[in-house]
RNA sequence: GCCAAUGUAGCUCAGUUGGUAGAGCAGCGCAUUCGUAAUGCGCAGGUCCAGGGUUCGAGUCCCUGCAUUGGCUCCA
């Protein structure tokens, strides 16, 4: 007998043997039915393994990451199972359970259009109808690379070689399909339903451009039908918040094709959203004591080479002139904006009594992005960023880092973004000397320091190595698109390098030169991004202070086109942004289009409003408000504009 | 850059085996003067992404390029 311990401290005797499937059904049936998988003294395991010795267990259902991991796990090695019985030439790579579904890469001359995923859909169905069980058993290495060999599967076999010499290589195997994989797995095919093929992409082998671009199908499984049902409506309602289709039909953005790729252009609406947030920005920037630069858009590729760019980066710069010919002058339009605000810096000579010195600038960038990279507003080859850079003493890192991390999120919170957004911590990788400057010591100091500081201030980072920038680690905030696809918003960076490359010093209190730690940071990241963002937060109705327009004044009838127009000459007057629909068209309809491009209030002129010296309001959220004065209603929507409120 | 899909009126889309382009909305005109999400009638609107090719004939088939979208890779 073994004594097994559950969660919730109690214990059970059991034979030798048992499995937690078995362990399940003694504790009730309705557990048994939900156990996926399990955790034998918190190791992930099968629940149908049988368990030889005195554990703790924990009973791994969909509600538990394990238990769905599981689940997914499971269902992508049935579309694996599918696709070999429709495509015996594929050719299995990897199919791991990801966050939301699970994945398979495939190896196969054919091309998986969406009538396929169908069929392969219902293969899928198939194979849960036949109730397979899921087994396990290991082989060692040889053999095991004999197995797959035999079976024909070389990506299977070049895994195996990449394992350890001493493991022992796991197999999992339903009916006539075998898999290597560590699992665990559900114990029967007949449990895992409700599987979706979502979409078919192309995948480079093991992640790399260097190897073969594989096929991969996307799917998700659900237990509950009714929750798989949920998430496809929730990936619909969405996409219909998609920046890329909202920002078009909203009238804020369009691209050109002889323009070219990454280079939208911003229409009146969208130009002055970004005028907003830009004025918005340097405000409150000049208020934390930064001081505006503007620098120019190009420089001599000399710049470059002091900074390390034209080393590091040279195909993603647009090159004017002949890049090789090094007697020629060749420009460069600038990818950044460090080496330009050093410059300033540079001017005169500085004491440690000038830092910390603030530079901060809307900086248009350039980047060559790969073709394939673009997306909307969120990706491009030329966006306007929020970036400044502050040269301070070692002893004033800390306040000063704290100081871009409260703007950063000052900005956030006004922009009601602050509860979407994930921290990471972006480390550098050792072994990546080709990427990164510097010395280890160093580095480590100054990430230790970063950490500290996060720390401090409570900050909930994730860490990711080999994602700093090449002269220093970075905090970047996070977030994600209505794709799921995350993006950085902002970034903060410290710099231990470029102010030694540049020349940059301060004299210190003891007469001695000393070179600045530099932070690169950004407010509110880059504006086209930001308003890609905003736009899907608030499905194109932004907030009234940020709505490119306001109010929309309605006149009823042809009697009241003058008082109209006189109504909405006084808004403008008031600073407010107006349109005017004086059409000879029924209200409602009047109403209908305002409704649709989400202005925050209307306001109808009609005879009795004229009669009583009011406006009739609506809001585009709470519908109408009745009549009242004009001042009234001028008072409340700037109460709105001034406290940025984000719930109109 | 790689794997795919898509590209027809301002927008959303239809267009059969290759036979000479259509709808709704938007626009314009006329009528209607209306009370909180679509008034009616009429008119106009197209280098079918671009360039080649096949064919008596190409929106449709083939090739190349460009752009848009979804992934992969990349992102100072």
């Amino acid at each position: 007998m073994i004594t097994i311990t559950f969660p919730d401290g109690s214990s059970r005797e059991f034979e030798q043997g048992v499995t937690a499937l078995d362990a399940a059904a003694a504790i009730s049936p309705r557990l048994k039915k939900a156990t996926l998988a399990c955790e034998v003294d918190g190791e992930r395991r099968d629940a149908f393994a049988p368990i030889g010795a005195d554990c703790s267990l924990k009973l791994l259902t969909f509600e538990d990451e394990g238990g769905r991991w599981a689940y997914r796990h499971t269902a992508s090695h049935m579309l694996a199972q599918a696709v070999k019985r429709l495509y015996p030439d594929a050719k299995l790579a990897i199919g791991p359970a990801i966050e939301n579904g699970f994945y398979y890469d495939f190896d196969t001359e054919h091309t998986f259009s969406p009538e396929d995923l169908a069929a392969i859909e219902k293969e899928i169905e198939k194979i849960e109808r036949e109730e397979l069980a899921v087994s396990r058993f290991e082989l060692p290495r040889a053999e095991a690379i004999a197995y797959m060999e035999e079976l024909g599967e070389p990506y299977k076999v070049e895994l195996i070689e990449d394992l350890p010499e001493d493991a022992a290589i796991s197999f999992y195997k339903q009916g006539e399909f075998v898999d290597l994989c560590a699992g665990p797995h559900v114990d029967n095919t007949g449990r895992v339903k409700n599987i979706r093929l979502m979409s078919a992409a192309g995948a480079y082998w093991r992640g790399s451009e260097k190897n073969k671009m594989l096929q991969r199908i996307y799917g998700t499984a659900f237990e509950k039908r009714a929750d798989l049902d949920a998430y496809i409506a929730a990936i619909e309602e969405a996409k219909k918040r998609d920046h890329n289709k909202l920002g078009r039909e909203l009238e804020l953005f369009t691209t050109v094709d002889v323009i070219g790729q990454g280079l939208p252009v911003l229409l009146p609406k969208g130009a002055r959203i970004i005028q907003l947030l830009q004025r918005f920005v340097e405000d409150e920037e000049q208020k934390r004591g930064y001081l505006l630069t503007k620098t120019p858009f190009m420089a001599k590729r000399d710049l470059y080479k002091i900074s390390g760019h034209w080393d590091h980066y040279r195909d993603g710069m647009f090159i004017m002139g002949d890049a090789d010919d090094e007697e020629a002058e060749v420009f460069a339009l600038r990818p950044m904006t460090c080496p330009f605000q050093f410059m300033a810096y540079l001017n005169r000579s500085r004491s440690y009594r000038d830092l910390p010195l603030r530079y901060n600038e809307t900086s248009t960038l350039f980047r060559n992005e790969s073709s394939g990279e673009m997306h909307g507003l969120i990706r491009l080859r030329q966006f306007t960023i929020s970036e400044a850079h502050l040269a301070c003493r070692p002893d004033q890192v800390e306040q000063e880092f704290k100081g871009c991390l409260d703007l950063a999120q000052y900005m956030l919170k006004v922009l009601g973004l602050d509860s979407d957004v994930t921290y990471q911590f972006s480390k550098w990788d050792e072994n990546n000397t080709e990427k990164y400057i510097g010395d280890k010591a160093t580095w480590e100091s100054t990430q230790n320091q970063m950490r500290n500081i996060l720390d401090d201030l409570g900050v909930n980072y994730k860490e990711a190595d080999g994602e700093a920038a090449f002269y220093g680690p970075k905090l970047d905030i996070q977030i994600r698109n209505v794709h799921g696809k995350e993006d950085t918003l902002i970034t903060i960076q410290i710099d231990f390098q470029l102010a030694e490359r540049f020349g940059m010093m301060y004299t210190d209190a003891d007469g001695e030169k000393k070179y600045p730690v530099v932070l690169h940071r950004t407010s509110i990241g880059c504006y086209e991004r930001t308003l890609a963002l905003l736009i899907e937060k608030y499905a194109g109705a932004f907030p009234t202070w940020l709505a490119p327009v306001q109010v929309k004044v309605m006149a009823m009838t042809e009697r009241t086109l003058e008082a109209a127009e006189s109504v909405a000459k006084e808004l403008e007057n008031y600073g407010l942004r107006v349109e005017r629909d004086l059409r000879n068209e029924k209200i409602g309809f009047k109403i209908r289009e305002a409704q649709l491009q989400k202005i925050p209030y209307m306001l109808i002129i009609g005879d009795k409003e004229v009669e009583g010296g009011v406006v009739a309001v609506r809001s585009r959220k709470k519908g109408d408000l009745g009549t009242m004065p004009l001042a009234e209603f001028l008072r409340m929507v700037n109460d709105e504009i001034l406290t940025k409120a984000l719930d109109s």
